[in-house]
RNA sequence: CGGGGCGUAGCGCAGUCUGGUAGCGCAUCUGCUUUGGGAGCAGAGGGUCGUGAGUUCGAAUCCCACCGCCCCGACCA
């Protein structure tokens, strides 16, 4: 390609509104336009990064053995209705009518859809397993959409479904999957981990999450240094304290904590180390009659509340933070100064964290406005406590594999694999006749990738003051050629155009920049854009000769034997 | 959904308080010069000042409504 021939354009200022560091450098690269809040058009340069990577992701699902087809992104509502997921999915789901007032909804998933085309056609136990992919656009119309494309509405997904006779012939192709993503995104040359995940609205039993780490990514994992432990903090369990819970010394007391509503505040004001304040959390959780269950989940004042983790509660499945007016009515106080002592337990329920549960001596709320109690004890001042897991681990707790001590980064989800199960088949009667004729259902598997997310990641990981830095597998052209003077000097737009005939002929992705531009402007597009190798031709280094190299992320040009220059290239093309 | 902020040329911004013929930088176009790190000079084009309805002799500016966008919050009592 010659940049005279090519479409690209860029900015010397992100727009105001661009948030992360991919954004910015996205937009001001031309690699994306923002046509809605969370929709972008995809531009020639930013396309090419986009289709390398559905490339390489096509390439491994193949070589894995999936098939790929196309499924429609229209879908009409009476498959969500069939699977019962219409509802529950709510305002995400984008929803529309056609002219004849039919329902229908632009796809964020396809489960209804590829389970409503293998029930049609798949009968025997003999046409399995079989795994089917598409990649394909995505709309899911996200609460707040930012982030550029790492968190869009319309987005390009990656998204396979497999399907089995047995569970065990599903753990073989979850294990298939788990290995295949791992190679692929070894090939996009990111920093990755997967981890395991909490299954979410989907739904099933095993799953695991891939992640680029990355400072900037919205989730928390918790990983074990020392050991392959890596797991989502939704999913990290936070063990027991091995200790056994230390004796009563003190005598219960109520004490004067004017505004004192926060744990910290709490703590200050009585000079109690933070983590002997109980935190009491008060949630209902209404059932489909309507009766309501309300609760008390208490948690150390170090600590913060796993929603998911306490959501798996069954008395509290699901659950909702109760209202002031609802608070004040079951313990005749305001929160802030609510605790578990003195409460009827018929009309309340009391779950305690595991680290509350080990607990002497504790501060927490007296159920009365401006008052705690201090010197508090399990089993004299009030029962003992239902305890369960319901806190976010945190840096420094013992690793549950028994191997070490937690530590927590940030990551950004790209990929993410599920075991289903018989969830949607069951829902949608997908069934076979097993080699004895019987009807069974089918047992499914769903793998997931984001692809346009995955360009803002590795862009998110690979950056610095100039513009974006592009492993070789993923740039949208891996070599670069810049003349001095293309226009003027005949001996370098010879030298430059016989280059550029050669690294073509030698099936190098490469760009060579004729624009009547000073060298100033050509290089730091050309840095901008994430050109991971270049090559500076100028009458300089002709006259002896030579070419002068430099890779994008490298401090110094190395000057360079004409001669050599398409073996370097090759060599350094061949190691990325 | 609650709170806050913003909306003026393709991008970044000033002007709004205190109403009086719409500006700056970058980008674009023309000419000349320049050519190894985002050039210089001279000239030019480009605006429903988010939309609508008001107040006024006169509105980017004041009032009202709406739309769009951004941020924070929607566990941590």
């Amino acid at each position: 390609m010659r940049t005279s021939q090519f479409f690209f354009t860029t900015l010397k200022e992100a727009p105001a509104d661009a948030e992360v560091v991919s954004q910015k450098l996205m937009l001001r690269a031309g690699y994306i336009k923002r046509a809605a809040a969370g929709i972008y058009t995809w531009m020639p340069l930013g396309l090419r990064v986009l289709r390398k990577v559905e490339n390489i992701v096509r390439e491994e699902m193949n070589a894995a053995g999936a098939l790929e087809l196309l499924m429609p992104a229209v879908q009409p509502f009476e498959l969500w209705e069939e699977s019962g997921r219409g509802p529950g999915y709510g305002p995400e789901l984008l929803r529309f009518k056609d002219r004849h007032q039919r329902d229908f909804v632009i796809g964020p998933t396809h489960e209804e859809v590829i389970t409503d085309v293998v029930r049609r056609d798949v009968k025997s136990y003999r046409q399995l397993p079989i795994h089917l992919y598409q990649i394909q656009s995505k709309f899911r119309d996200e609460i707040r959409p930012r982030f550029g494309v790492m968190r869009g509405r319309e987005f390009l997904m990656k998204d396979g479904y497999s399907f089995h006779s047995s569970f065990e012939d599903l753990q073989r192709e979850y294990g298939n999957m788990y290995a295949t993503y791992g190679r692929i995104f070894t090939r996009l040359g990111l920093k990755f981990r997967a981890v395991a995940a909490d299954t979410g609205s989907i739904g099933g039993t095993g799953s695991h999450e891939f992640h680029v780490l990355a400072d900037s990514g919205e989730d928390d994992i918790a990983f074990c240094p020392t050991s392959d432990y890596a797991a989502n903090v939704e999913l990290a369990e936070a063990l027991a304290p091995s200790a056994p819970r230390p004796a009563a010394t003190l005598a219960m007391e109520k004490v004067h904590t004017p505004g004192r509503m926060a744990c910290a505040d709490v703590a200050q004001f009585l000079a109690v180390p933070l983590d002997r304040i109980v935190k009491s959390i008060a949630v209902v959780s209404e059932n489909q009659e309507g009766s309501k269950t309300f609760a008390l989940l208490l948690l150390r004042g170090d600590h913060e509340l796993n929603e998911v983790k306490a959501s798996k509660i069954d008395a509290l499945s699901p659950f909702r933070f109760a209202t002031d007016e609802e608070v004040i009515e079951r313990l005749g106080c305001k929160p802030g100064f609510i605790g578990p002592v003195g409460i009827d337990r018929d009309k309340v329920l009391v779950f305690a964290d595991r680290s509350v549960a080990n607990l002497a001596d504790f501060v927490c709320g007296a159920n009365e406005a401006g008052y705690h109690l201090c010197g508090v004890n399990f089993g004299r001042d009030l029962p003992e406590p239902a305890v369960v897991d319901i806190r976010n681990v945190v840096a420094g707790d013992p690793a549950p594999d028994g191997k070490g001590v937690l530590d927590i980064c940030r990551g950004i989800e790209v990929g993410h694999i599920f075991q289903l199960r018989s969830k949607y088949a069951k829902a949608l009667n997908c069934a076979f006749l097993d080699e004895n004729g019987k009807s069974q259902i089918m047992e499914m598997g769903c793998y997931g990738i984001g692809v346009s997310r995955i360009v803002g990641a590795a862009i998110e990981q690979g950056n610095d003051d100039k513009g974006i830095v592009l492993p070789t597998t993923i740039a949208p052209f891996e070599v670069c050629i810049v003349p001095m003077g293309y226009h003027k000097s005949d001996a370098v737009k010879a030298a430059a155009d016989r280059l550029y005939a050669e690294l073509k002929q030698a099936g190098i992705d490469v760009v060579l920049d004729d624009r009547n531009e000073r060298p100033g402007v050509m290089f730091a597009d050309m840095e901008l854009i994430g050109i991971p190798h270049r090559v500076v031709i100028g009458e300089r280094g002709l006259k002896d000769g030579q070419f002068e190299y430099k890779g994008r992320t490298e401090a110094e040009a190395t000057m360079v034997a004409q001669s050599n220059i398409l073996a370097l290239l090759q060599g350094k093309l061949c190691a990325a």
